[in-house]
DNA sequence: CGAACTGCATTTTTT
DNA sequence: ATGCAGTTCG
């Protein structure tokens, strides 16, 4: 089957023929999997819920059209939301078909529109090496709007407007398709004006936002019959996975490209719909049948993940929602361990029992790699760091700052920008003083104002300025310089490497000096990221390809082989499985999160008991829920009640476990608990009596958290090392016998 | 121009 | 408690 249009395919291997006619990748299938499976035409929407082998059913689909000889590769369209599952999709049809993913169209939305909108720049008002935008960017083009309108950002900050304006790409609206009345009560009724203005900006910039990306392919869509009929008569099979995280814009985007055959796929539970506070609408799975007449649902209810008691447990919580499509999980799993339930006196106990059944489970030989702490909101992962720090458990934080949002990186991609892209505004701007070159604030005003007189982009409004007076001569000759090296390096990219290029620019714009003389503590571990990121140059042949990567692909896998608990947010979660899952702070006001209660209402409720529900089917063998009598909030105490779905757990599968029972101390009583609580505290217990002691072991040890790094110490549990970095009073420590680990300073001393 | 200061908000996150 | 952003001072 050829391919018309696009000619960016590799030459079309002959359609994949059955080498046998059995069909191997169907056994260990069951019955509902199967028909998931088979159902390849016509509209499917398989409603797969917790840890019925959803990821199975949707690469063996995808295998089975393959290996039926349906379709060719390039003509079945895949898309996820993250690049992981992408590329877990593609790495295991890969070895379901025996086939290299070459040209397959397997990728999350962004970066499948990415791909579409590359080839059809010009019709919606881009260059096809238009520039993908990430927030950071987003927020200072909005500042820039808001400053020229005198909107005082206090009263409505940037990132509320961007907010609106994202919701509404979310719903696949343009500015001229907003109506007027929306958006009234926002900056008195100019987020649409400045909608309007944004976007044109963004088109000047040459510029796609992540949201313009589907936004755009829309527009292609609607406005050329020709291009949308080309990709409908390609696509013979589309496949969504998490159907229920589509927004509006997501839905229109694969309905039109599966218009054609109509053969789509969507695959979901409406019951792990988190998301709506980023645009999902769960409307699109609870209306699958109304959108695509004829669906046929398949619903997989076999749980192959939890034992019975987490199952029942997690059933019994999510019924208490309303207007869900109803599924019927069940499990061939033996009975399992009941839901741990534990109330504690504070944050810090929870703390610190967490971490001794994180402990004792290891001692019994479960491995940390299988167990993980899932908390509501980020901060919450800071008190279990600081007691798995004490106790020396290797730990990972999921959700930190991506790689490509950290400074250097953002800054070195940002000189890779304006050498690709020179109408790359935001990238001028982010390093047009960086490092510092003595052009400030009144400077860059100068050329703002030439820049939107002339309507050119700033380095163009640098060039005329630098023929002129109207600088002051240093600024002048820092200007003209810059932009002769700018050239220069641009001149170089066609004839060296993008890598090399990299680390010429750095070097020669004394970007990397500047963090050579950097004493900070992070600056050794910058420049370590900018030695990566030229690593990372080193895969592509030009800057446009590698700047995608950046923008759409790239993270950071700080993969270590050692084994290690995991601590994220149950939004991060979704999608992964352990042994043993603690899930602490089921406090009313954390969890359901105060303000998920305020601002949306009933619906808030609801999606908050999802992501309750998302945790608890996480476990594969035992889930312990804990919540705290009084926690730390701001810096403030605050005491707290039980979580409602405390109370919503089946009484049948769950067990209440009183902590003061782990240390015999029940028999204290009321007043017993309190005592009890603070004499167990660790150094950081708000007991007087220990913090004073502590104090003065401390000076007595003359053990100040002053370590530098380099600095050789003594750790009584892991012998000999050295600081390779501080984070306040943690230190990161290579150890000589046991490794890298992080410790807490008091428990160092210098040698 | 750059460094220190003050005020203020502070769920969840991918691309 | 803490960080970040915007403002003020040298």
């Amino acid at each position: 089957m050829s391919d018309p249009f696009d000619l960016t395919e590799p030459t079309p291997p002959t359609p994949i023929a059955p080498a046998t006619p059995a069909v191997a990748h169907l056994d260990n299938l069951n019955d509902t999997q199967l028909e998931a499976v088979e159902a390849i035409d016509g509209p499917v929407l398989v409603l797969a819920g917790a840890g019925t082998g959803k990821t199975r059913v949707l690469t063996t689909r995808l295998a089975h059209i393959l290996l039926q000889g349906k379709a060719s590769p390039w003509e079945i369209l895949a898309v996820t939301f993250t690049n992981r599952a992408a590329r877990q999709m593609q790495n295991r049809v890969s070895s379901l078909t025996h086939r290299p993913v070459d040209g397959w169209w397997i990728g999350t939305f962004h970066s499948v529109a990415a791909r579409i909108l590359r080839s059809h720049a010009e019709e919606v008002g881009l260059r096809p090496n238009f520039t993908i935008l990430d927030t950071d960017d987003q927020l200072r083009l909005i500042k820039q709007h808001l400053e020229a309108r005198h909107i005082d950002p206090k009263k409505w900050p940037a990132r509320r407007i961007l907010g609106v304006i994202e919701r509404w790409k979310d719903r696949g609206l343009t500015p001229d398709r907003v109506s007027a009345a929306e958006g009234a009560d926002v900056v008195e009724g100019q987020v649409l004006e400045i909608y309007g203005e944004y976007q044109e900006r963004l088109r000047t910039l040459n510029a796609a936002d992540f949201g313009d990306l589907l936004l755009h392919c829309l527009t292609l869509f609607q406005t050329d019959p020709g291009i949308l009929k080309s990709y409908q008569t390609k696509f013979r099979y589309v496949m969504v996975d998490e159907y229920q995280d589509t927004n509006v814009a997501q839905y229109l985007w694969m309905r039109f490209l599966g218009g054609g055959y109509k053969n789509v796929c969507c695959v979901g539970d409406d019951d792990q719909s988190i998301y709506s506070w980023r645009g999902a609408e769960v409307g699109n799975i609870l209306r699958f049948e109304d959108n695509f007449p004829g669906a046929k649902i398949v619903r997989l209810e076999q749980n192959y993940r939890s034992t019975l008691h987490i199952l029942a447990a997690a059933s019994g919580l999510i019924s208490y929602n309303e207007g869900r499509l109803g599924k019927t999980l069940w499990t061939d799993l033996n009975d399992g361990e009941l839901v741990k339930v534990r109330g504690v006196w504070d944050g810090e106990e929870e703390a610190r029992v967490t971490g001794e059944d994180i402990e004792a489970y290891q001692t019994k030989g479960q491995s940390l790699n299988e167990m993980a702490v899932l908390v509501r909101a980020g901060f919450q992962t800071r008190e279990f760091e600081e007691r798995l720090i004490t106790l020396g458990v290797p730990y990972r934080v999921v959700g930190g700052p991506r790689y490509y949002e950290r400074r250097e990186v953002r800054d070195a991609v940002a000189y890779l920008r304006v050498i690709s892209q020179p109408a790359d505004d935001l990238a001028f701007e982010r390093i047009v003083n960086v490092p510092k070159r003595g052009l400030g604030q009144a400077t860059l005003q100068t050329i703002h104002q030439l820049g939107r007189a002339e309507q050119v982009s700033l380095v163009e409004a640098v060039r005329s300025l630098v023929e002129t007076d109207e600088l002051k001569p240093k600024q002048k000759s820092t200007l003209a310089g810059l932009v002769e090296d700018f050239d220069r390096w641009r001149d170089l990219s066609s004839s060296m490497p993008p890598s090399e290029l990299a680390g010429l620019m750095l070097d020669e714009s004394d970007y990397t000096g500047m963090w050579k003389r950097d004493k900070s503590i992070e600056a050794p571990g910058r420049l370590d990221n900018l030695k990566e990121l030229i690593v990372a140059l080193e895969d592509f042949e030009t800057l446009t390809e590698f700047l995608e990567h950046v923008s759409l692909v790239m993270e950071n896998d700080a993969s270590s082989s050692e084994e290690k608990v995991t601590l994220m947010t149950l939004h991060s979660a979704k999608g992964l499985e352990f042994k043993t899952v603690f899930l602490p702070g089921w406090e009313e006001g954390l969890f359901p999160h105060q303000r998920s209660l305020e601002d949306t209402g009933g619906g808030g409720l609801e999606e908050e008991r999802r992501l309750a529900y998302v945790g608890l089917t996480r476990a594969r063998q035992r889930a312990i829920v804990s919540y705290a009598a009084n926690r730390r909030v701001y810096g403030k105490w605050q005491s707290a009640i039980p979580s409602r779905f405390v109370g919503e757990l089946p009484n049948d599968h769950i067990e209440e476990v009183n902590s003061m029972d782990t240390f015999g101390s029940g028999q204290w009583g009321g007043a017993g608990r309190l005592r009890e609580t603070k004499r167990f505290g660790n150094s950081r217990s708000t007991a007087p009596l220990i913090e004073d002691i502590n104090w003065e072991t401390q000076s007595l040890a003359g053990t100040a958290s002053s370590f530098t790094i380099g600095q050789r110490i003594f750790h009584q549990k892991f012998g000999y090392g050295v600081v390779r970095a501080t984070d306040g009073n943690k230190l990161e420590i290579a150890f000589e016998k046991a490794g890298t680990k992080k410790v807490i300073d008091s428990f160092v001393e210098a040698v």
